[in-house]
DNA sequence: AGCCTGTTGCGAATGCGTCTCAAGAGCATT
DNA sequence: AATGCTCTTGAGACGCATTCGCAACAGGCT
């Protein structure tokens, strides 16, 4: 009945992160696990309210930066100022934004992976975390036929 | 006398932006010339005071905020909730920021960017801007003989 | 020099996120 | 199922970066 792959539960996800099960971080750990989007804290607790109205606005930023914190949920800022969500279990991914519509598509390039540790390697680093973002608009049409021959290419 | 290159007189940089030119401006202008690094408005105002003491605050943040719609200040978010800017005419690049010491290098890769051009038009966008930011922490010492052959590295 | 209009500083306001604290509820135990 | 220790909660105050409102001010074209 539920998602048969990753964190399907709930109360698991919350108990890996060593947090007691309450009904507020029910509601708030359901509404991660069945998102499909990268919501923001404003948009997790109006949607844990449909789970259970008593969720407060603490309790949501609260439970989103304790399940950040122990890495079981990462964090975005692609428009400045607001941080948006998504469960860590999710394959990793980059993002690719329409600026137009502010639609978000994931993709990854093993490719681009390789040559930012190869970067970081160079100046004696090693990569903790990175972030890609493409900033796009919709470009002239007709030219989809390029998508075939790019076979690093895949969507999560 | 001034940089033989780029925008080396703040009046122009403001000009282009269709501003008036006023001390307040200029001061910050000068600023953002001078600036090596990547302030944040808060710097960018203390650093305009020491030309100008009567640029306010709000002042700072209007003027950077032009600037940047106009499309000739770059702005970055490497910790969330405080902005940075930096010139646009600078030459292109990407960062790379120590999550100890909160160090920026900078560097570019031809490479990464044609692969992220690649994947946008696998997708049908075209890129109108991108952000890619490698978070990283010194790696174990000794193995920076690597450094040489990394053809695709500068630093700015 | 004068006028029109863009700019300024101040302080108040906004917005996202965090904190305080007393009341409430997990959950390990009896 | 009752107990109790401790973590969690909701409500509102608070913090901080940034923006706004407005009356006084000052570019810059004539």
């Amino acid at each position: 009945m539920n998602k048969p792959f990753q964190s399907s539960d709930g109360d698991d996800l919350l108990r890996d992160a060593g947090l007691r099960v309450t009904r507020q971080r029910q509601a708030i750990a359901q509404v991660l696990i069945e998102a499909e989007d990268h919501p923001n804290a404003e948009q997790v607790l109006a949607r844990a309210r449909e789970h259970d109205e008593s969720v407060s606005q603490a309790t949501a930023y609260r439970t989103l930066s304790v399940l950040s914190e122990k890495g079981l949920l990462h964090t975005h800022t692609f428009d400045k100022n607001v941080m948006r969500f998504e469960l860590a279990d999710r394959p990793h991914h980059d993002h690719l934004i329409d600026v137009e519509t502010g639609e978000i598509r994931e993709f990854v390039s093993a490719e681009i992976e390789r040559l930012q540790r190869k970067i970081a390697k160079a100046y004696g680093y090693e990569i903790v975390a990175h972030r890609l973002e493409l900033f796009c608009r919709k470009a002239a049409p007709d030219e989809t036929e390029e998508r075939q021959d790019t076979a690093d290419l895949s969507e999560s």
